[in-house]
DNA sequence: GTATGATGTGAGCGATCGCTCGCATTTGCT
DNA sequence: AGCAAATGCGAGCGATCGCTCACATCATAC
């Protein structure tokens, strides 16, 4: 009961005035979700300020959701472009440089059109495919613990499958929680190199705090 | 333009009866949102699932948001005391016993009616009293900040404010996330001890991972 | 008992929403 | 130019929603 509504385009858009069609309800979908939040955002405001008529719409979107659905998946898309293209980037580097890297980038990834991420965020639950976001953490989490795998001598915790967890989730809270209620510490190198210090320092390991010391970084 | 729906309550029950039914409906709401969430949650199934007509429902309540936001208030309340509680009993514990308490106590907030917990994170925005909320992660912030001024000489960090906002978002999100993505971890004594050590290593500070070593905890 | 205010009821109003469908216009091809 | 396919249009349907209001029932005081 209650099925779901599809949430896949309805057609390609194949023709080059379709294709316009199509981005311009997207973009236009952005600007009345950030307008208007999800509920006030309705398919004929969309379609209007998109210049476009509601029957086209429904031409290329069987229903409301997969409009945002395929906002979504855009926007997560373009910030997840960036967070795996620096993830390769940093591969080579050592813990401290890495994770210095990762912070930055992961604030960087936040500006991307930061109002409809906080949108999107918000409605992400409700849309049918939360799974994608939550690849998506997934993902950045399989990409970290690989590293922390490869550099397994530098870092003073034992279970890798919880010290990559913990570290994406703090560092991409840290990072929202900053967007949403400190916006001027974005700017601030300082942020940076806090939100860096907090993950280093937790990966390395402290033979005081924790249980065990695997590796000899008693000497520096 | 758009004038946001009232959210105080109507009127004061004051009889027996109509406080039982004010309960009867907050109840219901909690429920029909946890079963459908907020977009299909309709002040009329509400009104039915509470054995209410929704006449009464408005008798009570202005609007759906404020029949919303009074969950909200509640659930949140509920949360907030025993994370107060807790903060109280901290105050005179040093720094590594009182962040596991805090870690500790975080997670049993969260294991309050956790899925009602889900629901309203994610409505909290669109419903008006976001401040509220906001106003609670602030005053969490104030408390643990406190905590950081009257033990400044365990503290390694510079500035107190960034610490008490890096380690309470880290906290919070951290929680957050495990009761997301792994409820499991939850019941693992390993996860609290790890959070705690994360927030104990960044807090205690570290000479070779930040600019300068205020106090003398050179020698362990 | 009966009068009065508090409380409870639910049919249904007006508005809005997501969405369909029959038709018009444009494009690509010959 | 002529035709078929692709694309665009928008009035309006059916459903649902939040909410009102005229009325019934209950509790309390005398």
């Amino acid at each position: 009961m209650a099925r779901r509504p599809a949430t896949s385009p309805r057609k390609n858009a194949s023709q080059e005035r379709s294709r316009a069609t199509v981005d311009a309800l997207l973009a236009a979908t952005a600007r009345v979700l950030v307008r208007d939040g999800y509920d006030h955002a309705s398919t004929n405001k969309i379609a209007e300020a998109a210049g476009v008529s509601i029957g086209s719409l429904y031409q290329y979107f069987p229903s409301k959701e997969a409009l945002v659905a395929a906002v979504i998946e855009r926007h997560i898309g373009e910030m997840m472009d960036v967070v795996r293209t620096s993830l390769v980037r940093v591969a080579a580097l050592p813990l401290r440089e890495a994770a210095r890297e990762l912070v930055r980038v992961m604030i960087e990834a936040h500006r991307i059109e930061p109002k409809l991420h906080r949108v999107l965020v918000e409605q992400i639950p409700r849309v049918g495919n939360m799974e994608h976001v939550e690849r998506v953490d997934e993902e950045a989490t399989a990409l970290v613990r690989a590293y922390l795998e490869a550099r397994r001598d530098e870092i003073g915790v034992e279970d890798l499958d919880m010290a990559a967890f913990l570290a994406v989730s703090s560092v991409e809270a840290m990072t929202h929680a900053a967007v949403l209620r400190r916006p001027a510490l974005l700017s601030e190198p300082r942020f940076v190199d806090e939100v860096a210090a907090l993950v280093v320092r937790y990966l390395e390991g402290d033979a005081a705090t924790s249980g065990a010391r695997p590796a000899m970084l008693a000497a520096e």
